[in-house]
DNA sequence: CGAACGTTTGAGATGACTCAAGCGTTGTGG
DNA sequence: CCACAACGCTTGAGTCATCTCAAACGTTCG
């Protein structure tokens, strides 16, 4: 299901892994464990938008590293309609709960163009043996993806859908922000309405005049893929949002 | 916060631990696995109805394993509504995740009278230490909890009232019979409409409707505490509930 | 130029919520 | 032993949020 389409250059994907890597809050990882990490690295793709890299039950032998671009996780219903679980930013590893499930209970996908990097299980194995202190910085990462969960689930099940699409976009300035991608609460979202419903289990039509009242209350603007927000403090009240579930040390609201 | 009312003996609760870890699937614990565990707890409580015995953002130096009872994860808004997002039978490592994690992103509660046997870190680390193979099946069973978060994000996000009413049903019964608490699909299932409301993403008052509803459609009865499924498959098919998710190798709809 | 796609708007239907009240059971204190 | 408070369950009526169906608009791409 991978398409190769091209290469960065080693060198290129190592800075990227590396600048990434070095971001991550909560967990601190070492020079050294960055790049026991880069090495285990087999294999660097890029892979166009829309592209489903691993589907529900099928067995997995490696997992991947988000180096550019966004991918989600989803499951969907009998008739068609679409829940994402996930929303992954560059630095993510994504299905690294692969490792230790060999099969995942959801589909893997991209949601615009994505560059990611490819660790072999067998590699992961050998960290888990060899060296206990990063498989527990390694276990951390994944029960951050499941306290995010937990974060929408909150979101779904308790706020207004104005509430909700306000809720996820302060949740993404902060993990854009932690990895260089947004500045001034202002960061590119290529992605598209529909996919924000998915995301807040709502209707298309309907986030679209949720976004549109967003804009009308001058909180903050989605237009061309491009999230604004001007007020921030404004829009984390309202939307009940405490990004202490992400873990990130530079917390913008302490 | 947790109140000490009495205790089992330390046979009775090692049987009883040994009994729920040998029932847990997805990962195979062997009577050595389960040793090391049993070995490692240092203190077995009871802990009465509706307690919170972790508020998010405490530190922890323990892990909670559940031997009998009900507990509950979750998160509270600030009108006081509340989000459940984890709701948890006897055989559960509550929060397991608190080792890698330090602190958490929301409180842990009993749900009726539960007995616990508590796990301190510095046991975990010296199994994270020593013993590779065990640590990635307890990696595994955090992965687990994620899993379900996902299956819940579904379910409120996607299904109708009615539908995640049944699927949490269908879910439970499941998770119940891998520890032997149903039979026949027919289950304990001691907690209010309103608990089931918060779980669910509706208000009580629409809980109780949809009960009703279940009922006259004699997909199944909830009354005084009991669940009966009358019709598994359908209530499966009508909830749009596949138990993949939940890694039980004797899976019911196979 | 036309097809495909994403966005926008309108109008009506409906699912779930809110407010209000009654019922049954349990536990407790007079 | 009774009275009553507390709690959980149940039902009704009206409101509101979100969905559905329908259609138009703008942009991009071939």
């Amino acid at each position: 299901m991978q398409q190769l389409v091209e290469h960065s250059s080693e060198h290129e994907w190592r800075a990227l892994a590396d600048r990434f890597l070095d971001n991550k809050r909560g967990v601190e990882l070492t020079a050294a464990d960055r790049a026991i990490i880069t090495d285990s690295v087999s294999s660097v793709k890029i892979l166009p938008a829309r592209t489903i890299i691993v589907r529900a039950g099928q067995p997995l032998n490696y997992s991947t590293l988000l180096l550019d671009g966004f991918m989600s996780r989803h499951i969907d219903d009998l008739n068609g309609a679409r829940q994402l679980v996930a929303f992954h930013v560059p630095g993510d590893f994504v299905d690294l709960h692969s490792f230790p499930m060999h099969a995942l209970d959801h589909d893997v996908a991209t949601l615009t163009k994505a560059e990611v990097a490819l660790v072999p299980h067998s590699a992961l194995d050998k960290i888990n043996e060899d060296r206990s202190d990063l498989t527990k910085k390694l276990w951390f990462s994944t029960l951050l993806d499941a306290a995010i969960h937990r974060a929408w689930l909150f979101r779904i099940g308790r706020l207004k859908a104005v509430a909700r699409v306000a809720h996820f976009l302060c949740e993404t300035d902060v993990r854009l922000e932690a990895v260089g991608l947004s500045e001034g609460h202002r960061y590119s979202l290529p992605i598209t309405q529909a996919d924000l419903a998915e995301i807040c289990g709502l209707t298309p039509i309907h986030i679209n005049r949720v976004v549109k009242q967003l804009r009308e209350q001058t909180l903050c603007t989605y237009r061309d893929g491009i999230v604004e927000i001007h007020n921030y403090e404004g829009l984390c009240k309202f939307a009940q949002f405490n990004p202490y579930y992400l873990y990130v040390t530079n917390n913008p609201t302490d």
